[in-house]
RNA sequence: GGAUAAAUAGCUCAACGGCAGAGCAGCGCCCUGUUAAGGCGCAGGUUGAAAGUUCGAAUCUUUCUUUAUCCGCCA
């Protein structure tokens, strides 16, 4: 607060918009810079330089200007202005400024400015990536995620957690989490081969095939043997030819991994951070969330009546707040499907028969949305259909895992409590076909004072697309990689 | 990877076998305390591409491209 005052008195010095709008302060010089978003009248300027949503109304007279400067105020138009900030004269806004001398600091062409003053599809903004952050609603995601990931952060710091950089490069494509991009500079014109045919890996650049990562989580488990409590967070890999509106080929995810938590300690932490960083938006991102809770409001408008969602965004999230995320077992749910009344009809296109099968979308999507109506946490999976390092439970069938589903997302979150015991994990990995010695150094963990520890990866663009209640994650990231798209 | 749908002016859409149109944006003029300002006028098109059916195709058929939605893979 201190920081803005200062800013106000300091004439000489540029002010931000958010500033001077959340401040009740009048009748003092300030210097504005932005980018023009409407010219009304040839005499009221709605200026926008990206602090908040808002935008500051600068009004200029045409008289005390010379007209091609006057003419060069364009939509999109970026301006530095000087002037009285005083109570406005109009309906509408408390506060205006009376410009006293205004500089174009660049040009904008307002015939060739794809950005226009109405409804524009998120589709063709999606095409013109490089420029939609200038409008209302990209300006209110991207400060979004920014809050997010900053509260992402806060939230482990205060809970002296180790931020480790984990590895974008890596060598090991056992970890079977997906299809991987190949990291090479071999000439893919003249690929060396060996003596039967192969390529030549030792030629390449690291003396071995290596790949963009698909998980931290391997070398998360290192970390948390020495440091404890670690956590991840950057980008990852995924070429997995995914058509969705939740799939992303490069997106950021978060893996916390904690030495000495089980599957409860696990669990209870996955819901207090999501709490912890939706609660931080929702203190931090007011004005953000109310412009994005209109426009999906007026977005639900289109749509029939059975379709719309009972809870608007921001009522949406203090619920998911306010309320324990419902934990139930795979068992548990299978159980519940089974018995449901779509199951019975037949109307779901796969019908729940027996225990074992992995879940249909269509099954979680009536467990979160229709059955229990909040966040819930799937747990003790059969053991035939996760991961190899996943925990073996004494039933011998199932392992430790957790998945935590939200409406109209899906999977968020997917964890669980590891394996630590070495011949359990090795004997595990030879039935499942993963290189033991090529993760030997993963496995070294186990043999050196091992323990029992447990951690989940976060899909970061996920949880965004929940916060902000947007629908497709390409419009939650600011250039998105998907199949056949990586422009900009 | 599979299924379905869509593609018309810069943008958002209409025309659904018979002269391709509106709103917004742009340009010109007018108005001047506006709120995605308003008024009058001008300009803007190889209807995604290619082939076919037809007297006649934006409209029907086929192929391709791109996009969207759903499914699969998953975070």
């Amino acid at each position: 607060m201190q920081l803005i005052i200062k800013f106000i008195i300091d004439m000489s010095q540029r002010v931000k918009i958010k500033a001077i709008l959340s401040s009740e302060k009048t009748n003092y010089q300030a210097t504005v810079k932005g980018w023009v978003r409407t010219f009304r009248n040839n005499q009221f300027i709605a200026l926008n330089d990206g602090s908040t949503n808002n935008n500051l109304q600068v009004v200029v007279s045409e008289q005390d200007m010379d007209p091609a400067e006057f003419k060069r105020i364009t939509r999109g138009a970026a301006i530095s202005v000087t002037g009285e900030i005083i109570p406005s004269l109009g309906k509408g806004q408390k506060l205006e400024m009376k410009a006293a001398s205004l500089e174009i600091l660049g040009d904008c062409d307002a015939e060739a400015y794809p950005i226009q003053p109405q409804k524009q599809s998120l589709e063709f903004l999606r095409e013109i990536a490089h420029l939609r952050f200038r409008t209302n609603t990209f300006g209110a995601v991207f400060r979004l995620r920014h809050s997010l990931a900053f509260a992402v952060h806060q939230f482990f710091n205060e809970k002296g957690f180790v931020y480790l950089h984990t590895p974008i490069i890596t060598a090991s494509d056992a970890e079977g989490a997906g299809e991987m991009f190949r990291v090479t500079t071999l000439d893919l014109e003249k690929l060396p081969r060996n003596i039967d045919g192969d390529i030549d890996f030792k030629e390449d650049f690291f003396g071995r095939s290596t790949n963009l990562t698909v998980s931290g989580q391997l070398e998360g488990e290192l970390g948390a043997m020495a440091f404890g409590d670690i956590y991840t967070f950057g980008p990852t890999f995924r070429a997995e030819n995914s058509n969705t509106a939740r799939h992303l080929a490069e997106f950021w995810m978060i893996e916390p991994e904690m030495a000495f938590y089980d599957l409860k300690d696990n669990m209870d932490l996955a819901e207090e951070f999501i709490k912890y960083v939706i609660g931080y938006a929702l203190q931090h991102n007011r004005e953000d969330l109310e412009f994005l809770a209109q426009r999906l409001a007026d977005e639900e408008k289109q749509k029939p009546q059975q379709e719309r969602s009972e809870m608007g965004l921001i009522e949406k999230l203090e619920f998911v707040l306010n309320n324990q995320f419902e934990r139930i077992t795979y068992t548990e749910a299978i159980d519940i499907l089974k018995n449901s009344k779509p199951n019975k009809n037949k109307k779901f296109q796969y019908i729940v028969e027996e225990w074992g099968t992995d879940l249909q979308s269509e099954h979680e999507r009536y467990l979160v949305e229709k059955h229990f109506k909040k966040p819930v946490i799937l747990t003790d999976y059969p053991a035939a259909i996760k991961s190899f390092y996943m925990k073996r439970n004494d039933d011998g069938k199932t392992v430790r895992a957790m998945d935590i589903l939200f409406p109209g997302i899906g999977e968020i979150v997917g964890g669980s409590q590891r394996e630590e015991n070495y011949d359990k994990l090795v004997e595990r990995m030879e039935s499942m076909h993963v290189p033991v010695e090529e993760l030997s150094w993963y496995l070294d963990t186990r043999r050196f004072g091992t323990a029992p520890h447990a951690g989940f990866g976060l899909g970061f663009e996920r949880l965004v697309l929940f916060v902000s209640g947007m629908t497709n994650i390409r419009d939650v990231i600011p250039f998105p990689r998907t199949p056949k798209n990586a422009e900009f």
